[in-house]
DNA sequence: AATCCGGGGGC
DNA sequence: GCCCCAGGATT
């Protein structure tokens, strides 16, 4: 049996690996406080390169923390959207906040820990690769290489399995490179140590890794079966008045703050016209008449698999918006959002009922 | 420990 | 279609 490399092994052959095959991502070019900070957040169960433009919109708005924290929450929204995940937006903007106040970012894991929405990960991220603070940062990609590399059979989200992959990720650190050995051990994993077809051939763990001559590497790390998602059926209207779409602004929860056309989730059997005016009478208090089906779109969340059946709308008369609790505001929206944004969810909804022409400066209906 | 929370790209 | 990604908060 081979024996487990050693953490000096593995930095030795990571750090040199790293430093020649670093992709040039913005936040590396000033890899300041600020920035980390915003790559994290952004970065948390999203890709990369969706996650780029953003990060370089965010940096032109908002070029430094100060100006970032000063922002509005829902200007932070509405810049976020489309990035998924939106309650990040506000705790990214919420810890923004609280490190001005405190005079900036700390570098100890464990202070930023306390900050909203930096957890475990994140702190180590920052202390590591903005502050040179060897401390660990295990996300799904060093997970995996150190599954592999140590061919761990606990369940890595496992109480016990996340504690073996934190001891083992801070075994490879040293004094003088933690951001190498952080952004080495992520990099390798998003671009070395793939999940389905790692390219063992090129990896700089080769001569070290248990798992490449078991012949079993992807088999870790040893994941639980992930769950089915759910189908879920709704109906969205769209009623238009001078260019714009009636649209409803979600509360806290699934695409918490962000706004939509009016619509419903409705059973598998239901009357999908019936219940679209039922929702416009209980969420916006108006008698609509159900025209046509527009289209029909598909968006599939981690646990929803959602089917929207889209139709024209027409209402004789707004009587004000009643609200029951679907929405928090009422507002006409212009297809371009009116500076609010929308989701990809809303996108697609619109996408199929193209709003188009009129004229701006309509009054909503009040809200309350 | 289990659940919730988006969106997208690779295969 | 399925997997899973620079996870954290809540219960």
């Amino acid at each position: 049996m081979s024996p487990v490399a050693s953490g000096e092994a593995l930095r030795e052959r990571l750090v040199p690996w790293y430093r020649a095959n670093a992709r040039d991502l913005p936040w590396r070019r000033d890899p300041s406080p600020y920035h980390i900070l915003l790559s994290e957040l952004m970065c948390q169960q999203t890709r990369i390169d969706t996650a780029v433009p953003y990060f370089n919109r965010f940096t032109v708005r908002w070029p430094t923390i100060e100006a970032f924290a000063a922002a509005s929450p829902d200007d932070v929204l509405t810049m976020w959207a489309g990035l998924g995940y939106y309650r990040r937006a506000r705790l990214l903007h919420a810890a923004a906040v609280a490190a001005v106040a405190r005079g900036g970012l700390p570098a100890d894991p464990d202070a930023l820990a306390e900050l909203p929405g930096i957890g475990a990960y994140t702190a180590g991220a920052i202390a590591s690769i903005a502050f040179g603070v060897p401390a660990a940062a295990v996300d799904g990609n060093v997970e995996r290489v150190i599954s592999r590399v140590d061919r761990l059979d606990a369940d890595p989200r496992s109480k016990g399995g996340k504690q073996v992959l934190r001891v083992r990720a801070q075994a490879i650190h040293a004094p003088g490179v933690a951001s190498e050995v952080t952004q080495g051990l992520m990099e390798l994993g998003a671009t070395v140590c793939t999940p389905r077809a790692p390219r063992c051939e090129v990896c700089p763990w080769a001569d070290v890794c248990l798992a490449r001559p078991a012949g079993d590497v992807t088999a870790y790390p040893r994941l639980p079966a992930r769950k089915a998602a759910v189908a879920v059926r709704a109906v969205a209207g769209i009623l238009r008045r001078d260019g714009r779409v009636l649209c409803g602004r979600r509360p806290e929860g699934l695409l918490g703050g962000l706004w939509e056309p009016v619509g419903a989730e409705i059973g598998p059997e239901e009357d999908a016209q019936a219940a679209l005016r039922q929702a416009f009478a209980a969420r916006a208090g108006m008698m609509a008449h159900v025209g046509p089906l527009r289209g029909q779109i598909v968006h599939v969340f981690t646990h929803r698999r959602l089917t929207v059946e889209v139709y024209e709308v027409s209402a004789e008369e707004a009587v004000g918006f009643v609200g029951d609790g679907t929405y928090t505001e009422l507002a006409w929206l212009a297809a371009d959002g009116d500076g609010v944004g929308w989701s990809k969810l809303a996108q697609k909804i619109l996408a199929v009922a193209p709003v188009t022409g009129g004229h701006v400066g309509d009054t909503p209906p009040a809200a309350g």
